[in-house]
DNA sequence: CTGAAAGCGCTAACAT
DNA sequence: ATGTTAGCGCTTTCAG
């Protein structure tokens, strides 16, 4: 160990180096001080000589704000989960947040997390356990839920409109002229899930077409690709299957194409939620009800905010979407409901 | 602000409470510090009483140890670098540490990483940037690159077997007759593509049977489908396309089935790379050479590991994967080249 | 406007 | 084995 392993630059050396008080040193580097301009120069010519960055841990420490949020997340084999994810790390950076990630699954002790003394929980689309609300009322960190509906524990949320396109998608399929209409579910678990179904089943019998016939697909892509398999191999299929999510509808269009040999649009109507990017990708091109995540991100993080702030948020905010329709589902020949499909946009490779 | 916000329990308090020194506390609470069972049980009793936790900023502050890993992702729509992150989160959790996102591209300001003392940094499949490597480099923050080998700038990574995946593919569509064959890259950024599209050609040279085609993907959706476009609207269009991932991969496939009507595994051979959960689905089954990401992350924590004990990890890490054959490109006729395709595992769809 | 002094909540020598 | 005493690096009164 004879490695020169330097100590990182304190407010301290600069202060002396500058020859100023360590307190002047730090108002230089907090915006709205009492700091002459001369003052401020001088000190941030030798800080940024010797390298100096303030220790945002010790700084936290003492104002008490750690601007920390903490994030938890499900399966990011949905793309949508994976976009909200990434517009959210984009848009906290904005907002001089940190992003804390871990995840909801495999058991991440939530008391660690909360040990950083993270300002706010955001659930990205996962459900909130005894054990973590728990922990975080006593700990005081207020919990927001990201596509997901509040249950038993009270929380402010922010959705997508969960009733209004599933009823969008169900009168959609009825002007299409459907007779056997299925819906494949993610699980009980999942509230978007429930709230979707109960919608477009309710929307159907107010019609006096009553569901044809429901699946769960569960939280794999093996179960949303049985769920079809089972839909598919009823002596009457159905004419149409809305799916709870894009990430189902597109598995559930796979199934179809390849080991029924039927084509979307024609022989079966596939609609999905959410409308994910590879939604409108060309072999895809995917009937469904879009979400749009950046705003759906901006309002999750005014609801922090001023959570941060003690102010109290809107028990739920519900973002509208718009029906897309694409070539996965039969058209009405009134041609009219919804409006045109987007264009594909630029997207991530890497 | 009537708000009964009271302060967070602190040590001092449970010491108070507990009649006991506040150092005791703190030792009750360091696994293992030289405390007796009695006491430790007492305080233990009082701290769970007052939901004391201790507070890891302040313990950060003095060990000089943040236990804070820095994650610089790209791109998450494509499925191998939210598969990566996932795991990731998971291990790192599991070897105690914290993960703290940020995004590369959307210019965050890395020093406002680098100002929560992480200890590492690891680099997603993402380029390190000139102002990036000095900012670490300054403040001391050793880089980990995954999925992406150095350039210009020197630092551990782990990658996978790029030049034997892309020889093994090379050698599987030779074998299987094909004569015009292409490549699709992501761009002359992506040094993966880069020494995939190196080794590919290198063997297709040796074999006396030169690369035919070479067109560039970038990083949207949109541009690995016109690459696949131009490929597809010559007048010889190429038999067999090898695309530097499974994101472009999965891409051509549509636009080869859904514009020009093609049947992968027969009329066109497609091959990727990396081998993601959607690879194996029913409707894409895709032939590709597998990355295991488990372990990749495994090594990389390793590395992390080394690093932050001031140990010397090794420069490159190159893990082995293996050539998975499924139905996307046409077998040899002796029937032989790689493994039998896996199944399709659990994957989440929340 | 600037400097001195008092901590934020905790760990790590020191004593005992 | 336990308590006492210094700080970690910073912000924030409080004087001047």
């Amino acid at each position: 160990m004879t490695e020169g392993k330097r100590a990182p630059v304190t407010a301290m050396e600069v202060a002396r180096l500058a020859g100023v008080s360590q307190s002047a040193v730090s108002r230089a580097f907090t915006p709205g001080a009492n700091v002459s301009a001369a003052m401020r120069a001088k000190i941030m010519k030798v800080a940024s000589q010797v390298g100096y960055r303030p220790n945002a841990l010790a700084r936290s420490l003492i104002t008490g704000r750690s601007h920390m949020i903490g994030v938890a997340m499900g399966n990011l084999s949905n793309p949508f989960m994976a976009a909200a994810l990434e517009e959210l790390c984009v848009q906290l950076a904005h907002a001089k947040l940190r992003l804390l990630l871990f995840s909801a699954h495999h058991e991440t002790p939530i008391e660690q997390v909360i040990q950083y003394q993270i300002e706010a929980l955001v659930m990205l689309s996962v459900p909130i356990t005894e054990a973590l609300a728990k922990e975080c009322e006593a700990a005081r960190v207020p919990i927001v839920l990201f596509n997901r509906s509040v249950e038993d524990f009270e929380a402010p949320c922010v959705i997508g409109d969960n009733e209004t396109g599933a009823r969008a998608i169900a009168a959609f399929l009825l002007a299409g002229g459907h007779e056997r209409i299925a819906f494949i579910g993610l699980g009980e678990e999942s509230t978007s899930s429930r709230e979707r179904e109960a919608a477009f089943t309710a929307y159907l019998a107010e019609q006096g077409q009553p569901l044809y016939l429901r699946e769960m697909a569960g939280f794999s892509q093996a179960g949303a690709a049985s769920a079809m398999r089972r839909l598919l191999l009823r002596p009457d299929r159905p004419e149409a299957v809305f799916c709870a999510n894009d990430h189902i509808a597109m598995i559930a269009l796979e199934v179809a194409q390849a080991e029924f040999g039927l084509e979307p649009g024609r022989d079966i109507s596939i609609v999905g939620f959410e409308d994910v990017p590879q939604a409108s990708r060309p072999g895809v091109s995917l009937t469904t009800y879009s979400l749009p995540i950046g705003l759906m991100v901006e309002r999750t993080i005014e609801v922090i905010d001023q959570l941060r702030n003690g102010e109290t948020p809107p028990a739920r905010v519900i973002i509208p979407g718009e029906l897309i329709v694409r070539g996965s589902a039969r058209k009405p020949h009134w041609g009219g409901a919804g409006r045109k499909p987007r264009q594909p946009e630029p997207e991530g490779a890497a």
